[in-house]
DNA sequence: CTGTATCCTTAGGGATACTG
DNA sequence: CAGTATCCCTAAGGATACAG
């Protein structure tokens, strides 16, 4: 650790590349196993999504189950520290939407309309949906 | 670009183990000058530093500016783009203040009591700071 | 004082083959 | 299918010396 600073501490545990979009694609995609965090646009690596994924499930913030006859197949979920990291997210989505280059108009205006005008609404429902698909597994 | 996401543009360019310290740095202790930087907890070295403010100042985020009668002397300040920061800097702060662990329990409180509770003024008291600080420049 | 430049080490990461 | 293991390369970063 390089300071107790809580803005340090978060950027050591999940400031890199490749994490917050892990959480991402279960978030927002809806994502449930190991092909479909493979499969998504930026191409990660195998060996990196192996790494991320268990670094996430050893800071807590992923639960891993396997499939109740089909014995090899993991699905991963968020835990409630990883939900939390919904409202960032979005933050993060907002200022993008602003500021960012290369980005689709109908993806800003997405992310200015609909979640900006009503992050507290937004939020709650994501949650919802991550609560729900986690009782139906 | 790895893909046209708003969550990855923004990793993509202030993803990183410094930048964010550094516009920390700039909003919630008032740090304007390259030794100010230098001195924080984390112990940035001084390559890292200066090649993170060209990147800060290149993408838009900060602005450099000689100060008058002290010709090598440089003030750095925050572009709206960067003050526009501040409430995913918050929200990263308030995740780390209910997660965080090794972060003293007076920072953990000013944050979920002084910051939390009223977040919109909590920014808009950083951003008129921000924003009286450069008049006074 | 504000950077640059250099040297060197380590961490991150892509490609791909392999294992249970 | 969910990883591991390997190889190799590049980026990140620390230490320190140097320049304007």
């Amino acid at each position: 650790m390089r300071s107790d600073c809580p803005l340090n501490y978060a950027l050591e545990i999940f400031g890199d590349k490749w994490t917050l979009l892990i959480i991402r694609d279960l978030v927002f995609f809806n994502k449930r196993y190991y092909q479909e965090f493979l499969s998504s646009e930026e191409k990660i690596s195998t060996n990196i999504l192996a790494d991320r994924l268990a670094n996430l499930e050893k800071n807590g913030f992923v639960k891993r189950e396997k499939v109740a006859y089909h014995k090899q197949k993991i699905i991963y979920s968020l835990t409630e520290k990883g939900i939390d990291l919904v409202p960032l997210i979005i933050e993060i989505a907002i200022w993008s939407a602003k500021y960012g280059e290369d980005i689709p108009e109908y993806k800003k205006d997405f992310i200015l309309h609909d979640v900006k005008k009503d992050k507290i609404t937004a939020i709650k429902n994501l949650k919802e949906n991550l609560y729900s698909a986690h009782i139906k597994i």
